[in-house]
DNA sequence: AGGATGATTCTCT
DNA sequence: GAGAATCATCCTT
């Protein structure tokens, strides 16, 4: 039996990320990013994803709020975009009740859709297995901070059913010094598009 | 007002 | 594997 095309799938519900962020981390996994910009759709398989926490020193909401963060503590399905080393654009899916300061980050994704203009902005053979190659791939920025990816038509998630344990791969976050140990990145085993082998 | 710091990526070697 | 690029943000004077 093949697995649906991924148009057919339903919205991603509230419901899945608003509980535990690190049961939403693995949650997301194999769940499809979309990304219109007029005629174009651009869409991505889940690939790989971080839980981050407000108790964790990790996290950007671990200082409370700020002009920056803010996004990050609303409401579940809620993006939060930042910008990191002047550069690279990435990309949160936030989770758990309005006012924690806990989310996602969206790390690799498989390319489902839209290959031309991600090839167009990347330049590279490396499309989306990356957080800031994956926003340079989907055209994400600031300006997609706080969009609702369970209510916008730009940019929006698509629920896949949930992957069975043994399909996730638990590590040590990436690019981070403080917390590195939290087994809180979350893969799926043997997928040929993750960031790091 | 000034300095340090990144949830990264690219280009070398 | 090491070093640079690059700048908004945050914390310390």
């Amino acid at each position: 039996m093949r697995s649906p095309h991924f148009l057919d799938l339903p919205r991603m519900d509230a419901r899945d990320l608003a509980e535990n962020t690190v049961a939403a981390a693995r949650r997301l996994l194999g769940c499809v990013l979309v990304r219109r910009e007029g005629d174009v759709l651009m869409a991505g398989r889940i690939v790989e994803t971080e839980a981050y926490r407000p108790d964790d020193p990790a996290s950007h909401s671990f200082r409370g709020p700020s002009a920056r963060n803010a996004s990050m503590f609303g409401a579940p399905g809620r993006a939060y975009v930042y910008l990191i080393y002047g550069l690279n654009h990435c990309l949160n899916v936030v989770t758990e009740a309005a006012g924690t300061g806990s989310a996602v980050l969206i790390r690799a994704l498989e390319p489902l859709s839209g290959h031309d203009l991600m090839q167009e902005r990347r330049k590279s053979p490396h499309l989306t297995n990356g957080p800031g190659r994956l926003c340079q791939a989907l055209g994400i920025d600031r300006t997609l901070d706080g969009e609702d990816l369970l209510g916008s038509d730009r940019l929006y998630l698509l629920a896949a059913p949930p992957l069975s344990d043994d399909a996730i791969l638990a590590t040590g976050r990436i690019g981070i010094t403080k917390a590195a140990d939290w087994p809180w990145r979350f893969v799926i085993a043997g997928n040929a598009h993750l960031s790091r082998k």
